[in-house]
DNA sequence: TATGAATGAGAGTTCATTCAT
DNA sequence: CATGAATGAACTCTCATTCAT
């Protein structure tokens, strides 16, 4: 720091240009930091996924992302930290790409059969994070902790958006009146078992052919009319 | 607990005749023993709700059930047999729980409802047991190991159950075509998502208010026809 | 604790004498524990006196005392509790050592002689413990943490006790007119520097031998007359 | 710090030229390997002047120098090497400030008075090398360290000085008779304890303004005559 | 030469499990 | 039998030290 910041100074005054030798390393630096923070958050997930929050242990993390125990407190406070900011990341992401396909729908119900396709497609490719996210909520001590609400907060919002979706179809009466929360809860239900099940089964074919299943149920019904 | 004891004084005050209490002893110790095996079963109960496994201690559930620490261990192998024979236990009573509310069924129908019904009921009368019977699976190491085979088992028997249902209403013509195992996943995920909802808002009214909301929405989807 | 309770009624309503058999189990317990108790904190002593708080482990310590690293968890919250509770414990010790001579003092130079006598024979006694009594305030940062008030008072107290008798001896017109409590710090001082030199020199001949040579100099500094 | 870096910005406008650079190098080389070296030591004295030896992070006292951790490591071999040779050169400080007022005494009780007077100014004006200094020996191990001779050494020199003072008092009978050594500890001791209680108390006024008291009372005692 | 990221040994602490009472 | 004190393995987290840049 010091050194290099007094580098800069000199440098700038004797006229050399900064920007090729000096913004560069700093933006590698940057990236390079970035990048093992994201290999520790890939173990992490990984980690977490299969044993859960007590059971796994920074030293797993740490060797499966083939770094030193030490290193992982480099770029996360702590183990919760960690966990969180992994639950946040993963969130953040699911939701922008639910949000982007959502985004180009015609009207409500295509919009749903979009969500229900964003959905299964991120949980194909994030398995793991899955088993993180179908967790959530069931320590029930550490939900009520501070640090958890941001969790909780992204987890509830994810819910919201599938609310606001079938409140949208039914204000169109495309949709039966009804509790659009409790139609969101119980689709969202769904989506979780059968991916759990698609998990346990041995995830055979695609997750996302099971699109139109969930679509058709939720809109028509299981009963043969 | 503080009926057991009771019991206790009220016998030594009666000052039971010897030869009574050695007729049949065996009996006796038997009933004893299972009173405290449930006793802790029962506390285990409610510790490995809030907690989950790992974060649930012995200590903690021999205090909540009023025993000592080393007594757990007179009765349960160790921390996961203890935890499993909960789940078996739990898992049997609430299959029990389902059949006989859906044996007096007149039609399959009729019988998803009551399955429907006696699954919220049974969940609303042992919440903390939903808690544990929600994470199943998700601690995929745990699972994979040799004596977790008879929770998986009970898991499996208990969506069986609903998966013959849903084909019983099939081969009838009330339900369409399709696989049932996977209409029973989906309609088992609607049924825990409501009640971890149900839970996570505080629990305000009956969950078995929402037997019909889950039957309709199951049988006629949410679509307006 | 439940199991015992029960066989105390079980037992007072049989009309067994209770104090034979139940009270006094109790008193060897406590008993008992107190021991443990002091086996780790004399333990301790020897080990905060060698090497300073910091680089003292729990495991050293408990070696020491020949016990288990977790037991000492048993006695003590942590690693601060020990050393403020040894320091407290062995401050109440040293305190009433010095009262209990000072008590029979016929007039305040007496008092001053008992009390230099009391506590170079503690110290005498507690070469360990003196380690620790002379690194009090050293740390700064710790005594300002509030779990050390406790630390600080008790010393601050010791410091009093000189005071207030050299104080004494002023309003008898036996001392010079001055700050007493300056008085007090400085042969506080003179009498923890012998200490530590007496222990660096190898603990050749009794410290308590150096008792006159502290009061000479005290009241009648080294000049000649 | 900001001294440097000043220095060298200047420098580089000024645009010295090549050869004057490269006439003197080893000197300059060695001017500000010295300059870093000291830099380093007054941020140790900081640092483990508050937190003690074991506290102390080499982290912090790098930073607290304005250095990168990995710099300190260039001037010394090791945290002890840097914790004794602190030591060493304050220590060698401390006795030339001593000697070079003392030796302009006119006889010993003079000599003391300067030697007191000199003592306690530099304790005010090095109060955080006072902390360290005030530790000494009694980690009892660390000094026992082949490498930790030095120190013993240093801490002994300064003490025979004043044994040597106190000794020619004697000699000249202007001393009463008795262990010159002792004496000097218990002088020290009192200088010690009146710095450590000046330093609690908040350093109100000048601590030199206890010279006075310290002499009075080393030579003449506290009884009324 | 200066840096600070990486490391892993080692510390404090917890807890499943055992066992003397 | 019931107990809970004792235990040590295992966990989280820190920090002296190294080394690629």
């Amino acid at each position: 720091m010091t050194r290099r910041r007094q580098l800069l100074i000199i440098r700038a005054v004797n006229g050399n240009s900064v920007s090729e030798e000096c913004v560069k390393p700093l933006q590698r630096r940057q990236r390079e930091r970035l990048q093992r923070r994201a290999d520790i958050l890939q173990a992490a997930e990984r980690v977490f996924a299969t044993k859960g929050f007590h059971a796994a242990s920074i030293e797993e993390i740490a060797h499966t992302a083939e770094y030193g125990t030490g290193t992982v407190y480099l770029y996360f406070k702590d183990k919760q930290s960690l966990y969180i900011e992994l639950f946040e990341d993963k969130m953040r992401d699911l939701s922008a790409s639910i949000h982007e396909r959502v985004r180009g729908a015609t009207h409500p119900l295509d919009g749903l059969r979009r969500l229900i396709s964003a959905r299964l497609e991120y949980f194909e490719h994030n398995r793991a994070f899955f088993q993180v996210y179908a967790r959530e909520g069931l320590d029930s001590d550490l939900g009520r902790e501070a640090r958890w609400q941001g969790v909780r907060r992204a987890f509830a919002s994810n819910l919201a958006l599938v609310t606001r979706l079938i409140a949208a179809g039914q204000k169109r009466q495309l949709l039966r009146r009804g509790d659009a929360r409790r139609l969101a809860v119980a689709l969202s239900g769904m989506m979780i078992q059968l991916t759990r099940d698609w998990l346990r089964q041995g995830e055979v074919d695609p997750l996302t052919n099971q699109v139109d299943f969930v679509l058709e149920l939720f809109l028509r019904g299981a009963q043969q009319e």
